[in-house]
DNA sequence: ACGTTATAGTTACATATGAAACCAATAGCA
DNA sequence: TGCTATTGGTTTCATATGTAACTATAACGT
């Protein structure tokens, strides 16, 4: 029909999204450059993956969870949890018992090699942190803190 | 030596991260929640994933880029550009042919299918930013941009 | 007590991802 | 020109991840 060569979609027609301006977007890439800047750290120190940290970090706070509630805490699922775990209980990290009252159920918590590394790491994923919050002033935390409270999909 | 049993290291000792307010890991989870809604949308109606989609929103507001500055522009590394390439224009839904003047380079853009797609899924994509949006108030939304601009880690 | 349903956790399979090796074309430079 | 280094892009391989199926135990209703 048409004779002559011509865009088929003229642009103006088509408003195609500005990623750049795009906040699902903006938020996968900078929240993608923070964690890799902190795994960075310990992955060089310790041979030991995001989610395998993770699950370390809720059992430095929570001792003797279940692998179910580690998964709540840490929003993994059941699967990538019990990966982790297998790995952290062969590498001698966090200690697996069973329930009394309930067999299927793990008592999870670091041990002592586990604590070791643990508080090696904490300190550098806060000093990373620090390092990130530093680029804003104390009203800017403020609000982001107070936006994200908002925004975070209400758990619990 | 210890005769009886008690914590190896307590917990007053650890200062352990307090994940629920780690803001890489808040950014984190927000960022998947996000994501994932969004791609529901169009994996349910297309067959096609996120990395997919990106290539195709870049395209859409940049016609005839290269493979890597369509990396550059998301983000993405080159292999995961160069297979959801791959699968786009196998499905028809982009064009590659290779540049006058440098024939490593490919010339990429949507074709008309790629558009149809595009302008079906684009205002689905802004439809759920808006409502992520819609639970902060003008206020928050402004500081939330300023926010993002001073973190996000200086590109180009 | 007994059969059914639900839960904790693991395994299997299929797919996604990243690092490094690779191929082809271009750029730099003697 | 001809040799080397660089760049665009793809392929390979090893690892990670998600879904669904599976095992074992516990809870529930009768």
């Amino acid at each position: 029909m048409t004779a002559k060569r011509k865009p088929a979609h003229p642009t103006a027609e088509h408003a195609p999204l500005q990623l750049e301006h795009f906040l699902p977007y903006r938020l996968s890439i900078l929240s993608n450059t923070i964690s890799q800047a902190i795994a960075e750290d310990y992955q060089r120190l310790y041979d030991i993956s995001v989610t395998e940290w993770r699950v370390m970090a809720v059992l430095a706070r929570f001792d003797g969870l279940s692998a179910r509630e580690v998964a709540e805490r840490t929003a993994m699922d059941k699967v990538a949890v019990s990966r982790a775990l297998a790995r952290l209980v062969e590498s001698g990290r966090v200690s697996r018992s069973i329930h009394d009252d309930d067999k299927r159920r793990s008592v999870l918590g670091l041990t002592d090699a586990g604590w070791t590394m643990h508080d090696d790491v904490a300190p550098m994923a806060r000093a990373r942190e620090r390092e990130v919050l530093a680029k804003l002033d104390a009203e800017e935390r403020a609000w982001l803190e107070r936006i994200l409270d908002k925004l975070q999909p209400a758990k619990r």
